[in-house]
RNA sequence: GGAGAGGUUCCCGAGUGGUCAAAGGGAGCAGACUGUAAAUCUGCCGGCUAAGCCUUCGGAGGUUCGACUCCUCCCCUCUCCA
């Protein structure tokens, strides 16, 4: 079998390894690592789908793979690659979301027969004692050289305080906890992570005189540089109640042209025969690349029924022949009281009960501007009557700009 | 605890008694051009069926015809000193 680090440096996992080649040599044979996911939500998104890719090629090449949720690191909260304070959150809060991770990484990652741990720090850190703690572990690190980091320095100017600062011991523990009870010789994570890796690999060979490894993926943002996984209307989640099959084909087939290659190999599992004749289109051509690219991370995600149906959807909707038509689809909708549409609506009051406009003045602006549209006809002005007559046809299609399109349904 | 600086609309950041819903930039949205891309140009960018009205400038009070701007108290952040 190939080695998977041959595979992360093919698809362009790697950011920094402690060792490469040891670290190389070390996944020749089945190896036990991990990755530590925050608590912060009830769903992982876009933005975390990049370690867990990570794991589904570890978990496929024959190694045995650790989820930790950070129910206890939650607790504190990391300060690295932050500006500013987290919110502290509740036991409540972070074991409720601890549930749901759970559930949801089991469809990328094989949970059974103990191939692959969830695990919860909290279970081994929220009961040590502050003083065992301060001088079995505390006492192995330098402030000095934690200043020195590059997380720390980062949050010098707009400040930091105990609790934050903290964090890194904490993770450290985690790792040196694993190693010592698991036998898990690397740990994986964000280029952000690499000052808290490091210090768990320094704590390891400190306590145990063992050595542990570490890998950082690259912080991946897109071409124009905003945050992977962000949108102006926030995450894309992978939970299909918080960003539908649909939002989530969208979301990816509208990255930049720059970013599809990179991101066919990172976040599909197409071979990489593939992936390259894929990045190797120009020009409109690209669109073949991008359907691709949607299409199998809305499969890995959703499954391939919705995978399927998005697709539908969406090449209905923007192909140049038919806009819109049966309702066979999965197109995003929103119900109306069938009264109320008999009597009319003003445009703009149905742009914004639909959710295509936050405000009706916003409605009202879209529409003024030439933003709106049912059932493909550009609406002229913004308090035309809308209602249920023959003009516009039973399922009225409506939308905002190029491609925002909401389904209304009466009721 | 002491001294100083500061908290402004999604973010950065002007404003220092009326001309302020608040400069400028970024982000975002729309239009044109396109390929559901990028770049570019144009318009928009607190709420409200709006030439007007309403709610905002850390919080609570006060001075004033009138406050984001002045006073009082409180909360929070940063820098230096301990």
């Amino acid at each position: 079998m190939e080695n998977v680090f041959d595979i992360f440096e093919e698809r362009g996992f790697i950011e920094q390894v402690t060792d490469r080649k040891f670290v190389r040599n070390l996944l020749n044979s089945p190896v036990t690592c991990y990755i530590g996911f925050d608590p912060t939500g009830k769903s992982f998104h876009a933005g975390t789908l990049l370690p867990i890719m990570s794991l589904v090629h570890m978990q496929a090449a024959g190694h045995k793979v650790i989820a930790v949720i950070g129910g206890g690191t939650g607790l504190v909260g990391d300060p690295s690659g932050k500006s500013e304070l987290r919110p502290v959150m509740t036991l409540e809060q972070i074991n409720e979301n601890v549930q749901a991770l759970k559930t949801q990484l089991s469809s990328f990652i094989d949970f059974n027969n103990d191939k692959a741990l969830m695990l919860n720090n909290a279970d081994w850190l929220t009961d040590i004692p502050y003083i065992d703690f301060l001088r079995d572990i505390g006492r192995h690190f330098s402030v000095n050289r934690m200043l020195a980091t590059e997380s720390y320095r980062a949050r010098m100017k707009t400040g930091l305080n105990f609790i934050e600062f903290n964090y890194m011991l904490l993770q450290a523990y985690d790792f040196w906890y694993l190693s010592k009870h698991y036998d898990c010789r690397l740990q994986m994570g964000g280029n952000d992570q690499w000052g808290n890796i490091l210090a768990g690999s320094d704590l390891t060979r400190r306590l145990e005189s063992k050595s542990v490894h570490g890998l950082t993926f690259p912080l991946l943002t897109t071409s124009s540089g905003i945050k992977m996984g962000k949108t102006h209307k926030g995450a894309i989640w992978l939970d299909a109640k918080l960003t539908s099959p649909y939002e989530y084909y969208q979301y990816w087939i509208n990255q930049d042209d720059a970013d599809i290659g990179r991101f066919l190999a990172l976040f599909t599992l197409l071979p990489m025969d593939e992936v390259r004749r894929l990045s190797a289109l120009k020009g409109s051509d690209i669109r073949a690349a991008k359907e691709a690219l949607a299409y199998e991370t809305t499969k890995l995600c959703h499954g391939r029924k919705e995978a399927d149906l998005a697709l539908e959807g969406a090449r209905r909707l923007f192909s140049k022949e038919q806009r819109f038509g049966d309702n066979a689809d999965n197109i995003p909708t929103c119900t109306i009281n069938r009264e109320d549409l008999e009597k009319g609506i003003p445009a703009f009051i149905l742009f914004e009960k639909s959710g295509l406009c936050k405000t009706r003045g916003e409605a009202r602006r879209l529409i003024s501007q030439g933003g709106g549209y049912i059932n493909d006809n550009r609406i002229r002005t913004f308090d035309q009557l809308i209602n249920s007559d023959k003009r516009f046809s039973d399922p009225i299609l409506l939308r905002a700009g190029k491609k925002r399109y909401k389904k209304i349904i009466l009721e």
